[in-house]
DNA sequence: CTGTAATCTTTATGA
DNA sequence: TCATAAAGATTACAG
């Protein structure tokens, strides 16, 4: 972080276990990594510095100097209170920001909270480096059926009627995955799409795009 | 806009010069232009609709629709007020929904400023023209091997991580399906679980418990 | 989304 | 080879 930020947060930053240096940066308060940068401003500070022509210039340069960066704006209310500024004139610079610049705007209420932000960012852009798992989060107390189904309905195309279907025809998502491997697409002469041949051709609900596309899991 | 929205947000929009018309939106709350879709949400909302893991499906509805969008969190202090709800969650979400989602975030203090927002917004996209400065991205399919994983998330004790193990290894759930039927439970002399004789017995993160349960799907 | 609790697998150890 | 304990990892859940 940069020296010149307020003292207080170094010490709330190692209470709630982050490790910081301190160290007078040119462009922005934090850096988090390589690629990414946070600046700090404080409502007031910002309707100050837009005035001035600061903000912008600012930012544009924090932008040309990190691949990413982000703007946390502490005790966003405050942004107000300097009474000749108009109230569109703020909006229309965040709006500013977030578009045009492509900086994403993070408010926070105070520095507590903007120490809380700075470190779940580190940890999303230090630790977590996992690429995005897509959780899947099932509804609790699931019986047997219901999570056999729970399991259809990652199929494409498969929802909650669908997976019922099914589940009471084949009983068990092993037995569908059967089905689908013997139950073959059918084709006219002139080679367009006609129907399906095998155990699930008489399922409702089942037709040549659900086969089709659901095919493609077994390759 | 939806015309679920607040009354007063029509009289105010007109009262400041804007054409509203109100309709029953689907994904949205208010639409600016073909491209761009504004979701408006109270900050109680916001926390609310954290818990019940609505937030973030809405969201990414709203991206799958628009080109681009923007999230206007009204009253944002009121997001603190779940005295239960963690503020790092909070800020975790959004940190994820800036960075990971793309969607910008504008806080306001009321629904005053929020029709201020929105009428700098519809300047900027219907009249200035600025060029559509927001990224767009190709609506997001998951691939096929996403779509495998999240099929097998649907089976007990199994999250992203074991799921992937299990792609890793067997290719397609059909396969994984067959490894299970295979594999069997074995047993010490006094009746202990000792653990799993078949196609499973190698697999990083797969033991006894496991396989005893998800071998219930068979029946 | 986060932080914690619960659960499971694996490794280590001794009999 | 088995039983038990401790450690490490992952999943489940509440807020």
């Amino acid at each position: 972080m940069d020296g010149r930020e307020p003292k207080e947060m170094i010490l709330i930053l190692r209470k709630i276990g982050c490790d910081v240096i301190t160290q007078t940066l040119d462009v922005s308060d934090y850096i988090l990594s390589e690629n990414l940068a946070v600046e700090r401003k404080k409502g007031g500070d910002f309707s100050g510095s837009l005035v001035d022509n600061r903000l912008f210039e600012q930012l544009e340069r924090l932008k040309d100097t990190f691949k990413s960066c982000i703007l946390i704006i502490e005790d966003f209310e405050k942004m107000f209170e300097r009474p000749k500024m108009k109230v569109s004139s703020l909006y229309g610079a965040m709006n500013s920001i977030a578009i045009r610049l492509k900086i994403p705007i993070i408010p926070t209420r105070n520095l507590q909270d903007t120490a809380i932000c700075l470190k779940r960012l580190a940890i999303r852009e230090q630790i977590n480096q996992e690429g995005h798992a897509l959780a899947r989060h099932a509804p609790k107390e699931m019986s047997l059926e219901e999570r056999k189904c729970f399991i259809l309905e990652g199929l494409f195309d498969t929802g909650p009627k669908i997976a019922r279907i099914l589940v009471d025809k084949f009983k068990t998502p092993y037995n569908l995955f059967k089905a689908i491997e013997k139950s073959e697409l059918t084709y006219t002469k002139n080679g367009n799409p006609k129907g399906i041949n095998g155990p699930l051709d008489t399922v409702k609900g089942i037709g040549f795009k659900w086969l089709e596309k659901n095919k493609k899991l077994f390759s």
